[in-house]
Formats: structure tokens, C-alpha cells, sequence
DNA sequence: CGCAGAATTGATACATCTCAAGCTGGGTGG
DNA sequence: CCACCCAGCTTGAGATGTATCAATTCTGCG
């Protein structure tokens, strides 16, 4: 486990990677000094469980490094994805003692973690924190409300489409590159993670995955590599309106 | 338009039917009072469009009576409801000057308006508007996961029972009942805005209406009455957990 | 009465699921 | 160092649930 060694480390938030888009990003020196003391560091390996739904969960978190995905399950063992966790994302909600979700780590992951109850008592005293995660959490509520659309009108094709899309424009900001042209990505996820994403089952993922190589929409190098010699094509093919909404 | 006059009453928010429920539902009487120079109410006719998505949007508000619906539609037509707002609900994002979805009153609708300008300053300067935002904003993300194993995860039977539970449990907590035994409702959505809700088709929504009657686990007076004579013999359609998740 | 919108019902098409059989590549133990 | 193994993935064939297209039937209302 190579992020062992920061599970202990006292580590600076001043140096925090994910400092200014994080819970944290709009905190004072003073602020942040008080959110040192009630923080720790968790590392989880790849495939590893980090909370069940319905486990008691005395922490709230931010996911420093790696991913991390938040899934219903029914009865049955139908799976549907509902949260994909990526670094500055908050996990756990203020006020609710118990987990909704399970939350799994799909890659290795760093999670700098706060006591849910001084947390809680930060939040009421600092409106820096309630104001940014207020603003995140209407971000996340964005992204579920196209997601819903994804999941209830969008075909095989143009969920795969969508998915890929929201990978390689995610990675292109975390290069502090715009995601056009031709780019390239490592998929974070399995065929069956982005069947439970998509609702789909993973045959049908792996189908369009072929088809859409076969059409050259992308090249695909081993299982995850993902080549896109034009991102514009790719996005013809999410069914989204081409001149992307940007809702400020 | 009926509800015209209400548009000019400069009604007291004292004995406003969601003061405990909507967002200045923390506010103390001082805050009230400075909400109130910066409201007025708003009636919209059923079927009438409150917002188009990509519109400037000058105000955020709250339902206080009637249903609206938040849509969005892809070029060629698909259509997916991703909100229902109910009376106390929030419309509008603050920081945000153009609306993301359609607005659709479905049913008469009134309206508790603020200019955005206003509103967004006495956030900052008041922390109870933004407290009880965040937890309104958490309950709507949490709403929107369950949708989304809905959309991606449910047989068409599942989607329309799940419907039913959901407009039954809010019809009773609206009549200050439990929702349980036997029960009946108004439907406030047409075939076609279930069928929007639930990523189907208005022919398969109404063929799994037919089928629930024919089962007995529904009776249908007209199209829009729905009589439920065995609450939890409709839950057993939803495909939920039987031990429905309570979480604090 | 008769019309228009809403809903139901039927027949058929089709996308996706299901079940099943191989394939692939990276790791492990002999 | 090779053979094997296994999880992850691909591909195929057939089943099935929902969409699509089309024809009625309701229902409320002018």
C-alpha cells in the first residue's frame, strides 16, 4: 500500500492537493488550523469497502486521491450506481448518523477524514464550510439530475458515449487540459462498474464498447486505455446538445 | 388567473402554510421580516411553463401551493422529469443566472418569489437561510439517488408502484396520516408526465396501471383517482427493501 | 351532440437482457 | 521459464420487456 505512510503523516493542509476545490476551499489560515486538529487520513486498497449502507458513520470525508463509488443494491442484488467520488468530493452527510450507501473504493484511495460531530459543530461556526459544501452539494445534485437523464432516456450507445465523455473531460481538467481534439485516458472503472453506473449489464457495455471502436469513435489499447482521435465525434454521439450548456 | 390577486397581497408570512418547511423555516421574526421586502407571490395556470432551461432567471422561489415539474429534453424530443416540487419546495439555484431545466406548473401553482440579488446577499449575512438550504438541498440529492435506482434498476411494474408509494406517502403526510393499510389519491400527473418521471413510455404506463388494477393491488375511479386497499401489498411491487431504510 | 385531449388496448418491432461458450493477459507456483 | 489459472472481458444465440405504430374508447366540455 504505497499511501500508507500518509495515513499517519500529520500532513499540512496548506500543501493539500485538493485544497482550493475540496469542503475546506474557502477556509481562513485560522480555519483550517481547527480542521487540522479534528482531521486523519484513511487509506483504502482498490476493491476495499470503506463503509456499508446502514453502518454507523461517525466521520464525514473528502477523497484526497483515487476514486471512490457510492451504490444501492436490492434485494435481488440489482446494483445501480449513484455516486462516482473523485479527488475534492465529499463523502457523508452532516446530520445523518447513519450510511445511505455503500461507498467502495474502486481504486486505491486517500481520504482525509473529519469527526462527524466537531465537524458538525464547525460547520454551524464557520459558514465558510456550510457555504462551500452547500454549493457542492448543489453541483452533485446537477450532475444526478443528468444523470436521470442518461439512465431513463438515453440508448446503450449513447450512455456508453456519455460515460466516456464525463471520464475524458474529468481527466483533461485534472491535466489542466481542454478536453477536445485528441486525447487519450485510462478508464478508472470495470465493464461491470460501468454497467452499475449506466444500468446496464456489462455484456451490453462491452458490446458498445466494441461497436464504438469498431466505428472508430474510439481506439482501445489493453482493456482500459482509451484513445479518442476526436473528442467532437465522441460527443456527437452522447445525444447531448452539441452547444454544451454552460449554466453558470 | 384565478390566483391573480395573490400576486399583489403582500401576504404574511406568519401564516404562510410552509413557513415550517420551506427555506426560511429557520429564520427568526427579523429575518422574516427582511424576506418579506424582498417577495411577492407568483400564480401560474396548470400547464403553463414557469421557466424555459437557458433562461435568465431573476428570482429563486418557493412552491406554496400546487405541483411543478423540472424537465429536461434532449433535441429530439426525449423528455425526462428530474424534480417533482411539491408545496415548500425551492426552485432556482443561487449564483446561478440562467435555469438549467424547464419549469412546468402541472397543476395551479403559487409561488413565494425572491429577487435573487437580495436573496443571495441576506445568505451570506444570515446563516439560517443557507442551514436550512443545504439540508432541503442534501434531502433532494438523496431523493434524486432513489431515482436514479428507479430509472436504471426497475422493471416498468416497479417504476409505477414505486410512483404510487411515493404520491401515497406525500398525499398521507400531506392529511397528517400515516401511510399504511388502506388508502386513496389523486394522481397529479398525467400518463405522459409519469411516463417522463419514470423514463417510459405513456402506453407502457398505462398498460401497467391496467395490470395493477387487474392484480387487485390498485383500483382505478377515472383516470386520476387511485384507491390503494393494501398499502403494503404495494410496496411488495416497488422492489425496495421490505424494512423501508430509515435513515437519520 | 360532438369534438378534442387523454387514456386504453392491440400487434409488431427492436433493444437490451440472459444464458452460455470462449478468449485474453497478467500473476503464480511447480 | 513455462503451464496453468482465474478474473475480466468478449462474442454469440435466443428470450423478453418495452417501444413503436395504429386503432379504439373514454371523458369532460363547449
Amino acid at each position: 500500500m504505497a499511501h500508507q505512510d500518509l495515513q499517519l503523516l500529520s500532513h499540512d493542509c496548506g500543501d493539500c492537493p485538493i485544497r482550493h476545490r475540496a469542503v475546506c476551499a474557502r477556509c481562513e489560515a485560522d480555519e483550517l488550523a481547527r480542521l487540522e486538529q479534528i482531521k486523519y487520513y484513511r487509506s483504502y486498497q482498490a476493491g476495499q469497502t470503506v463503509v456499508w449502507s446502514g453502518d454507523r458513520m461517525d466521520f464525514v470525508a473528502s477523497v484526497v486521491s483515487g476514486i471512490a463509488t457510492l451504490t444501492q443494491t436490492m434485494e435481488d442484488g440489482r446494483r445501480q450506481m449513484v455516486g462516482l467520488l473523485l479527488p475534492s468530493d465529499f463523502v457523508g452527510r452532516p446530520g445523518r448518523a447513519q450510511a445511505a450507501y455503500d461507498v467502495t473504493a474502486t481504486t486505491d484511495l486517500v481520504m482525509c477524514c473529519f469527526r462527524k460531530k466537531p465537524f458538525e459543530e464547525m460547520m454551524v461556526a464557520t459558514p465558510h464550510i456550510a457555504q462551500r459544501l452547500l454549493e457542492m452539494t448543489l453541483d452533485e445534485l446537477d450532475a444526478a439530475r443528468e444523470w436521470m437523464l442518461l439512465l431513463g432516456r438515453k440508448t446503450a450507445r449513447e450512455k456508453i458515449a456519455s460515460l466516456l465523455a464525463i471520464i475524458a473531460r474529468r481527466d483533461a481538467s485534472l491535466k489542466l487540459r481542454a478536453a477536445k481534439g485528441k486525447l487519450a485516458f485510462d478508464l478508472p472503472l470495470t465493464r461491470e462498474e460501468m454497467a452499475d453506473y449506466l444500468g446496464l449489464t456489462l455484456e451490453t457495455v462491452s458490446r458498445q464498447m466494441s461497436a464504438l471502436k469498431r466505428d472508430m469513435v474510439i481506439g482501445l489499447e489493453g482493456k482500459r486505455h482509451v484513445m479518442v482521435p476526436d473528442f467532437d465525434k465522441l460527443l456527437e454521439e452522447t445525444g447531448d446538445d452539441s452547444d454544451g450548456g454552460f449554466l453558470v
